[in-house]
DNA sequence: TGTATGCATATTGTATTCAATATGGCAAAC
DNA sequence: GTTTGCCATATTGAATACAATATGCATACA
């Protein structure tokens, strides 16, 4: 359907151990099951997955090249880490993709790709009803990834995956919060979704990257809060333990 | 030295037979020894590097990962191909990452990295001068490939990693080419690159990215001349026979 | 007591073997 | 004459067995 070139494309519908083993590990990684610098041990993966250490060491692999782990010779895999440093480039570089993915999302979109997105976002919507943090962070994850598909660029589509991985998981504890503010901004990036697919359905690029520009500002506000998170109240203590640092 | 979150760190010098086998790869699918959609045979690889088909399928899984090949399942790999279709892609992406690339390369730039930059450019400007289109077209590739380095964004890596290749592949030809017009561009890229070094290292951002765009600029054309060559001479066939399409 | 060295153990890397899947040719039927 | 189904063969995928490397602890020496 769309190009892609490391994800392996199964020829039949069958049972397999392998795409799924893979697809456990991308959610664990995102949902910080596995958090950032954790070492992964190839045996009991493989015993976890049911399979040998021979495609178990390839799912490593793969997922390395694609920014999830991390391999060093002779020390194994590990989850990729998220150290400071990399994080100023990430605030430097998200836009910019971001919006050209937009532009080029809309630009390039098909129907059945739209179609795709909509289904995305109503289990997203619906995440966000139940309250289901983590489901919200890994639909957001394919809302976006999903965009990047449409946008049909084998050029941005891997810049755009790291950074989406570090996204979901820079953003997985706003999901989290269920205080009131942070409800309302969750119900607001939902409604900029929600714009962009209209966006999307007009043919309106320039819509499209303002709609993308706003999307990220509000995710970059929340994210800003947890790097440089607000100060503890000094005056009265019973509030504070609610306020998640 | 510098973070990489795909390629293996070796932790000793030794012979590193897997290394170097993947470099091989690497380095016959970027100068076209290996053509976009080439199929590769497992055991032929196996036997030729000297290592059983165990690890040889891992560096294909690297390498498809990487973009350079791209992995079917139960039908192996083969290189990736470079359709039409892409092809408007890379001309709308390349300029933008190239430029931010340039700028990041210059804020973040080590001493260390200007130093392997100056070494490499040296090594392309002696392939220039010994006429050695391979090692023009390999070095220019890492020459830029160095820059991405030095911009130490593991976000924007590895869009610029993916365009690099098809680059190299496209402006092969170019390298190739031996008649006057073509030796005066390829002085004038060799230039370039010397005018972006000196503006890394005065920290000029702004003049390494206008450099860069001068420099995209040069090699569009000569890619457009590719993609659609100059007419050939209809009323002197004589000459039609060096104006390699 | 602090450091260095050597061994035992654990983990990773590679080779070989066996199983599953795809490919191509042949034959039979329409 | 064309097409379709089946079988033989080739190629890929997975598991086990084995080799190489790293890690941690204990011991010896300064």
């Amino acid at each position: 359907m769309f190009a892609c070139p490391i994800t392996r494309r199964p020829p039949n519908m069958k049972s397999n151990r392998k795409e799924s083993a893979a697809a456990d590990l991308k959610r664990r990684v995102l949902t910080l099951e596995c958090p950032p610098g954790m070492p992964l041990d190839e045996v009991e993966l493989a015993q976890r997955y049911g399979l040998s250490r021979t495609p178990l060491r390839e799912i490593l692999q793969r997922l390395a090249g694609e920014g999830y782990l991390t391999a060093a010779t002779n020390r194994g895999a590990s989850v990729t880490s998220m150290d400071l440093a990399t994080m100023r480039n990430f605030f430097q570089s998200a836009p910019m993709i971001y919006a050209a993915i937009a532009r080029l999302a809309t630009e390039q979109a098909t129907p059945s790709g739209i179609v795709s997105l909509k289904k995305i976002q109503k289990k997203f919507t619906a995440s966000v009803k139940k309250h289901d943090a983590g489901e919200m962070s890994l639909q957001n994850h394919h809302f976006h990834a999903q965009l990047g598909e449409m946008a049909n660029s084998p050029y941005l589509a891997p810049s755009l995956e790291r950074l989406l991985i570090d996204h979901t998981r820079m953003s997985h504890r706003f999901y989290r919060m269920s205080q009131p503010p942070s409800v309302t901004r969750i119900n607001q990036a939902c409604a900029q979704h929600d714009a962009m697919i209209a966006a999307i359905e007009r043919g309106d690029p320039a819509a499209t990257v303002a709609e993308t520009i706003d999307h990220w500002e509000l995710s970059r506000a929340e994210m800003d809060k947890y790097v440089i998170p607000d100060a503890l109240p000094f005056d009265d203590f019973a509030h504070s333990t609610n306020q998640q640092v």
